[in-house]
DNA sequence: CGCGATCTTGAACACGGTCAACTGACGTGG
DNA sequence: CCACGTCAGTTGACCGTGTTCAAGATCGCG
């Protein structure tokens, strides 16, 4: 728990700032403690207080929003490196759930504490708006997405955009895991379980992907483009 | 151009940090300079180099994200009082782009001279970040509407959210402008112009709005409301 | 007055949702 | 060890919402 560990560490969101690393002395540690999540555990809930961020080590958590009547739809999955609960900035009131998906294990970080830092490290406050600004730009195309795109490009989108992802973070961008159940994707995406099976089933059926229990393959990565771009279509 | 105009700057999201605020010493303003725009006319476009942050004192701008190969989506519509280009705070390149949908008069803030302020005022940072945490939470939001919910709920909702954002600026929830193309409204919304239309017509027809040159006045507030929570359906 | 842009309305179509049946993997218990 | 229940996923048939295409209506403005 005292010095930063090798990997894992490497592409963490919080590394500009995290005084775990290399240093032994835990009193000048940013991180409160590290806490481990079971697969269905929530790290913070819609409406809790909103004290830490936090950055995830290892594992995948998805975070939803619900609207009164109608089934909670997944914003964004969060990925090892990424933060997660940067909402606590805004009204302290957390507007969003996260649950683990997977054994999680993650940095927690007092919001108090990180706002100190940021005054006297101005670098590491600009760092945060830039993070946060991603965040909204992300959401953005996010819902430009749903706003625009046929279902099979925004299945294709999602998967090319989640090897993006894990390249960002040394993984490959055609082999990763995807721990998502089908009716997570059709909520992230805005569609049902069985539309995202039914592309998914096309996409296997050309041979695009392949799924194995260690995840999935992208086999044909400029068809997937081609589809998400909407040159191309799944007739 | 120096001194706090009364009423304009009341419910500016900068108006804790601007200098402008009961002072004659131009050098001391926050605000590089104030620019009008025509109706049409861009105030940042996407790819550009963002180098400010402007407030809106009067009009209404769109700022929309274009997906390679598909008509661009509006992410939102920024009301007097709004930041836009808060981007720029990501990688000093707009994402977006702005374009005033009628005479707009705009506060130009160079992003250098707000980040060097936040240094110095821990308060303008911790305001900054909580409206840039505000920003990714209407977007979630946004997204969820537009994966989740009917034409019609879309709509309704539209409108509510509207008439809040106008009570927040000190106007009606009820009776406000309504400056936007219906093929605008549909960019937003993830819907065609001919919906957006035939949704406004049906909402007209039960006297639920009424539109008039002035913009559009809500008649049936809790109407509306059950539309756009899905408790009750225009059939 | 006449042109163009916006808005409206109608009719047909297609995409994705809904409902339902079936499969296969996994875990529990008889 | 197999029977059973559960749950995720798959696949099919049907249907409804919103899109598409097309024809007018309305309004602003030269």
């Amino acid at each position: 728990m005292n010095g930063v560990e090798a990997g894992l560490c490497d592409s963490c969101a919080m590394r500009p700032a995290c005084y775990m690393r290399g240093t032994h002395r835990a009193v000048r540690t940013l991180v409160e403690r590290l806490r481990t999540l079971a697969r269905g555990e929530a790290l913070f809930e819609a409406g809790s207080p909103a004290l830490s961020v936090f950055a995830v080590r290892s594992g995948t958590l998805k975070v939803s929003i619900s609207r009164a009547g109608c089934t909670p739809r997944i914003v964004r999955f969060v990925l090892p490196g990424d933060l997660a609960g940067l909402d606590a900035f805004g009204d302290r009131i957390h507007s969003t759930t996260a649950v683990a998906l997977e054994e999680c294990e993650v940095c927690e970080i007092p919001a108090w504490h990180l706002e100190l830092l940021c005054q006297m490290r101005p670098a590491l406050a600009a760092h945060l708006r830039r993070l946060l600004a991603h965040e909204v730009g992300d959401a953005y195309l996010h819902a430009a997405a749903l706003a625009g795109l046929s279902a099979s490009q925004r299945v294709a989108g999602f998967l090319l955009g989640l090897g993006q992802r894990w390249t960002a973070r040394g993984g490959s961008a055609s082999r990763f895991p995807l721990p998502f159940e089908r009716r997570e994707i059709g909520d992230h995406l805005g569609l049902t379980m069985e539309t995202v099976s039914r592309v998914l089933s096309l996409l296997r059926a050309r041979a695009w992907i392949v799924e194995g229990p260690a995840g999935v393959e992208l086999c044909a990565i400029e068809a997937l483009r081609g589809l998400a771009s909407g040159e191309a279509k799944l007739a």
